[in-house]
DNA sequence: AGATTTTCTGTGAACGTTCCCAGAGTAAGG
DNA sequence: CCTTACTCTGGGAACGTTCACAGAAAATCT
């Protein structure tokens, strides 16, 4: 980062200030539309504001006012899942519309290296932020440890283990999990797979840990595939080796919907019927679950409400007011593809 | 935005300087790693940092540097396209790793209101940010001016007409339409019909121009349909209507790739086969492209590089450097489904 | 040894606001 | 008419840095 160019000096409240023949303190007071100006002035400074050009300076004010108006939403997902989870976008939008009403500015920072990590900590603990959203945090991350340090308001979208005493907004993906394999024992299967993703998180272990729970004693090891990342390539190969280990399978549970859809392809690829020869469902109820033919029974996950709630929460926090952590309700959604 | 809370008191450089037994000035030399402190000086102001707990405020630091270090990425999409739109994460990413490595925080603003595009366009002009790359731009839209009338370093990806005199990077929608859409005549089809998209935009105006210009005396425009949004709902129901309009239709082309994913769906349950029946290409080459079956031929569109280089424009009027805009090189990806 | 350069440290000024207080003028109340 | 309250304005102080400059001490050169 360097610069060499010399900025063209903007106007200041200063130069507002003598081009009305008023004083600093009345033009911030028409600038922040407070009591107490007369009409004359405040006609005089905005006829000067136009003149002069002025903006004001958010920097200056931030400094003074020791806030910055501004939230942050950390975002630490790997490439792919930019583009294949819807679940982001809605948690996204969910934190802009209650930070917007309460007149914040989001500001999303995404993580993409260790330099990313590092730098996004310094912005956080900076000042330039008044609080934080954290998405799909790792229990290594410099960044919760950071918001941690400096008591920054927070939330986690998520509940990452090993980071306690910051507040979280999550599902009970075990439950839900639960769930969705029983209703899909339900119709009968008994030889039933499940394609597992993201172990390294807590999302990951709950929907595993909440298939064994529902399979009880039909649970076999041999049919629960791993893969690092919940994407419709991996739901495409792992139902392929599913297949491969067990070409009987009557029933697979994929650990969101995109992998659902990538083994549902597969499936259809490989001659069997959706739902007559496998059973298939998914988690998340994103738009993939729709656009699947037939569509997918899966569990309804409210990602805007995680973000909304999540954004609450920290609007909390800096009001002093107590926020607790949040477990969201989930639903199955039961369709034609089991 | 109302705070009634007390922040704790976070400790400053001053407190650093007399818990070190220095000054401010060595401690600020220390901070940022300059020349001509002696080891002892370092090595005190070290353990003082480390004792008081401080780190730096960066409000009052860009304040006297008149600069943020931060960049901002303007994202103004409707609620869809913010999932469905993998070209969006693409730029986001490619705009992130040419600015992470110049050392500059990328800050991510939607806008997803009125209120919000206010929000932004003070945020952009209040000093918090040193440049902005701004996606999907509406003429209409305050950001522009708002950019415009600073000077704030700007480039836009895509090109929306109006606003001239903000440099661009984009890729020739026109010439790329015309090319898909004579290759796709090319396999000796007659009845071609296009589903058109966002004609509120450039992409949208100029992949339809493209389409007319290589259908010369072929076209029909019975056989165009309009809809506002990129999304494979619409392209369902796109291809609903031209079946409905002609049902011997053998050919048509996708605004995008999500669309081409809709209408792929809407023949094949209309029981016509792709690319035997009906030929079909689309637009982008996202991941869209190679999920359906057969997979999709389509226009290359390099998004990630859209990001990047918008980000580099940007980053050069930083530098005082010359920026001109940028139109990049597309090209057929031919696949199964044409 | 004296002159010159280099290294190191401290301090005042500036960045552009907001906030608080003092004081002047004006209106209301008895 | 005097008190009291309210309205309006100006200016000092503060927010927490960085930067430029000055001066002292140490190292290097002639």
């Amino acid at each position: 980062m360097e610069s060499t160019r010399t900025r063209i000096r903007r106007a200041t409240i200063n130069d507002v200030a003598s081009a009305a023949g008023l004083s600093r303190g009345t033009v911030s007071r028409v600038v922040n539309g407070e009591r107490y100006v007369s009409d004359d002035a405040k006609l005089a400074v905005e006829e000067a504001i136009l003149r002069v050009g002025y903006v004001r300076n958010s920097v200056a004010r931030n400094l003074v006012r020791q806030q910055s108006g501004a939230i942050g939403l950390i975002i630490h997902e790997p490439h792919s899942l930019l583009f294949e989870d819807p679940n982001i976008g809605s948690i996204l939008l969910g934190a802009n519309a209650v930070l917007s009403a309460a007149d914040y500015q989001l500001v999303s920072l995404i993580i993409d290296s260790e330099r990313d990590s590092r730098r996004v900590a310094d912005y956080l603990q900076g000042g330039l932020v008044d609080g934080a959203v954290i998405v799909s945090a790792r229990a290594s991350d410099p960044i919760a440890l950071a918001v941690k340090n400096l008591g920054v308001p927070a939330a986690f979208v998520g509940h990452p283990p090993g980071i306690p005493d910051i507040p979280y907004v999550a599902i009970d993906n075990a439950a839900a999990a639960e769930a969705i394999t029983a209703r899909l024992l339900g119709t009968g299967r008994t030889r039933v797979g499940m394609i597992a993703c993201a172990l390294d998180r807590d999302s990951g272990q709950d929907r595993l840990a909440g298939f064994k729970a529902a399979m009880g004693d039909l649970f076999d090891p041999g049919l629960v595939v791993e893969y690092p990342l919940y994407t419709y390539g991996f739901g495409l190969e792992g139902m392929q080796e599913l297949l491969r280990r067990r070409p009987d399978l009557d029933g697979v549970f994929a650990a969101s919907d995109a992998v659902a859809a990538g083994a549902m392809t597969a499936l259809q690829e490989s001659g069997r019927q959706v739902p007559e020869d496998v059973g298939i469902v998914g988690f998340d109820d994103s738009s993939w679950a729709l656009r699947c033919r037939p569509q997918l029974s899966t569990v309804r996950q409210p990602a805007d409400l995680l973000g909304k709630r999540a954004a609450e929460l920290v609007l909390a926090q800096i009001k002093g007011l107590p926020s607790p952590a949040e477990v969201l309700e989930t639903s199955v959604m039961w369709r034609g593809s089991a």
